[in-house]
DNA sequence: TTCTTAATCTCGTGG
DNA sequence: CCACGAGGTTAAGAA
């Protein structure tokens, strides 16, 4: 890893043309080759970048940095305020929990969350377009696709709404109804929803993974 | 903009829990109390980060940033190879071109692009639900709404479907038809236009802007 | 390779 | 403050 503070200007061409004005910056170069640009403020995303693969080449004070596509970046230096470089080696990489596949796993397990006498067909159940989160059966021996998000939002509504005009082309599974589950459900979203005849229902992560945690306990 | 080079282990507990084991890695303060944390690859996302507003404490090695909604992370520092502040002041920022809004643009000054006599009625048509990219008539008077993408995918074509679902509900402009426009559209996005019977227009950025361009050697 | 979907998406804009 | 759309989205996973 490389850190260069300097003062300098910044082209890129490539989806789009930009263009950064001389300023004081931090160039990162990493060990993959990659570059990135960043101001003092902000901490996601940097001024400009270019994604490894790519290739850099410095001469008189002028970085080209070139990927496979014909993207370019090109810094030019004015002030160079420092410049160290560091080994750092790779990196074990992030654990994370709490997200959408999780989600799906404990709702699949706990699937009467959804209402008495619920039962699981399968999880990722395939169609033309692609695996539906959950299908399952309800009390009465009806088919319901569930589509699961962290947030509810349109898309989602959207994509469930797919989905069902498929499922309910088959005649071994017609008639199939629909369930929106999220952990926040967005008013239009609900709203939409509401309106095709799709069930919402707000999932508590906490208390799912706590019956989950019961679970594991009893073994 | 503090640069911090560090044997360190985080652990964020906010939108989802994630932890990363102990490494050495770049921690970056910025002026606007942000910090993120990167590993010596890919240019664009850190492994972590904390967006701004948020305050930052130190404590023994153990570094606590919290924000307004209660997101916490916390790095614990075990070996410090570098530590070193920079003033940078404020970016001028980025110059853009060649995003969507330009697309819109170009295309409507450049109407008859989509077909002979087309006239454009207005730019950001507004309706209840947003505003419609273009709204033009047809050579035989009909009604055209335009939605411009970059890239075209199913999603452009959801929401071209509501806006023409919503203009076909006003007597005085139906019948709305639709037209789907953009540099690139991907296959499903066209399969899916094509069945809802809106037609597909691929862009050519460089021809309009050249077109464009002789119209303004004219003046 | 291409395509699809999720993301601690981020970031702007407009109501 | 929320809702919506765009992004050089990026990144991961599947076909």
């Amino acid at each position: 890893m490389r850190l260069v503070i300097a003062r300098c200007s910044v082209d890129y061409a490539g989806r789009l043309t930009a263009h950064l004005p001389s300023a004081p910056r931090l160039i990162l170069v990493k060990a993959d080759g990659s570059v990135s640009i960043h101001a003092d403020d902000r901490a996601y995303k940097p001024l400009n970048w270019m994604s490894p693969p790519c290739t850099l080449k410095e001469a008189d004070g002028v970085w080209t940095v070139v990927n496979k596509a014909g993207e370019k970046l090109i810094i030019t230096m004015e002030e160079v305020v420092h410049d160290s470089s560091h080994e750092l080696g790779v990196d074990p990489g992030l654990i994370k929990d709490g997200v959408e596949a999780h989600l799906q796993e404990l709702l699949a397990d706990r699937i009467e969350t959804l209402g008495t006498g619920y039962s699981l067909i399968r999880r990722e159940y395939p169609t033309a377009i692609g695996p539906v989160d959950i299908l399952c059966r309800d009390g009465d021996g009806g088919t319901i696709a569930v589509e699961i998000k962290r947030r509810g939002e349109i898309d989602g509504v959207e994509q469930l709404t797919r989905y069902l005009d498929l499922l309910n082309r088959d005649p071994h599974l017609s008639p199939v109804k629909g369930v929106f589950a999220a952990q926040e459900i967005k008013p239009q979203a609900r709203v939409l929803a509401t309106d095709r005849g799709i069930g919402c229902v707000v999932l508590d992560y906490d208390a799912l993974r706590g019956i989950e945690d019961d679970k594991l306990r009893l073994f």
